[in-house]
DNA sequence: ATGGTCGATGGTCGA
């Protein structure tokens, strides 16, 4: 069994405690981070290291900051999408042992009429074009990442509520059905059809105990990956207790010897 | 009830 993982931490100096216990805890293979908020030099490799981990991060301090966390290798480091706009901290590939992998920390958008809306669709496009790129060479891809897309109503506690606003807008939700139809699979939904399962929880208002959340953090791996779809989760524990993410972390496991 | 909470800051902004 091949574990692999995505987590936004809000802040890996904040969360630098929290992460390690977890590592420890749910003993993932491969672990996609997102908004590290770190400088490259700030990075805590060698505390990752001690606890068994190989690890590659593309970070810009303050905001954004992406890394690849892996217990069977990285080779072949990638920092940053091909013709990606923008030159933010968002994107970071390896390949670690059997799997291509790539920690996506997609732009939120901010509201629709923003030109941070028209970011995030350019992002999306540059991103379908890297998965076309990478599908052609390998046959294991996964992407992990804090898409900030609710593919569908399933994924909001409630559609009402967030009419016209970024996240289930349609053309970001094609642009995701776009890098679906490339091949690609959404591993948790895969496992689990229900609504109601969020990954993210706004700090403001309780709204993690009212389940007021959405599902944005995502793994999604090709079908060679998705056909060794063994379980997949929400680890929504870790949204609990003093100073949690505003994100869970979201694990899969696949049969790959 | 028009705010609420975090984490980057050291002004407020971004989520």
């Amino acid at each position: 069994m091949l574990t692999v993982a995505t987590w936004n931490v809000n802040s890996l100096k904040a969360r630098l405690d929290r992460v390690l216990s977890w590592l420890e805890r749910a003993a993932p293979d491969v672990v996609c981070l997102q908004e590290t908020k770190l400088t490259e030099a700030a990075f805590p490799a060698a505390a990752f290291a001690a606890a068994g981990y190989e690890s590659v991060h593309f970070g810009q301090g303050q905001w954004n900051g992406v890394a690849i966390l892996s217990k069977v290798g990285i080779v072949e480091p990638v920092r940053g999408l091909e013709d990606e706009p923008g030159g933010e901290a968002r994107a970071v590939g390896a390949t670690c042992g059997p799997l291509r992998v790539y920690s996506l920390y997609i732009p939120n958008g901010r509201s629709l009429d923003s030109d941070h809306y028209r970011y995030k669709l350019e992002w999306l496009g540059a991103l379908a074009g890297t998965v076309r790129k990478e599908l052609a060479n390998q046959e294991r891809l996964v992407l992990g990442g804090d898409f900030n897309i609710a593919f569908d109503d399933r994924d909001v506690w409630s559609p009402a509520a967030f009419e016209g606003a970024t996240h289930v807008s349609l053309p970001e939700r094609e642009a995701l059905a776009g890098i679906y139809q490339l091949g690609m699979v959404d591993l948790f939904r895969a496992q689990h059809q229900e609504d109601g399962l969020f990954s993210w929880w706004d700090y403001r208002g309780g709204s993690f105990h009212k389940r007021q959340g959405m599902r944005i953090d995502l793994l999604i791996g090709s079908h060679a990956v998705a056909n060794e779809l063994s379980w997949a989760v929400i680890d929504r524990n870790e949204r609990k207790g003093p100073g949690p993410s505003d994100h869970a972390p979201v694990l899969a496991g696949l049969e790959i010897e």
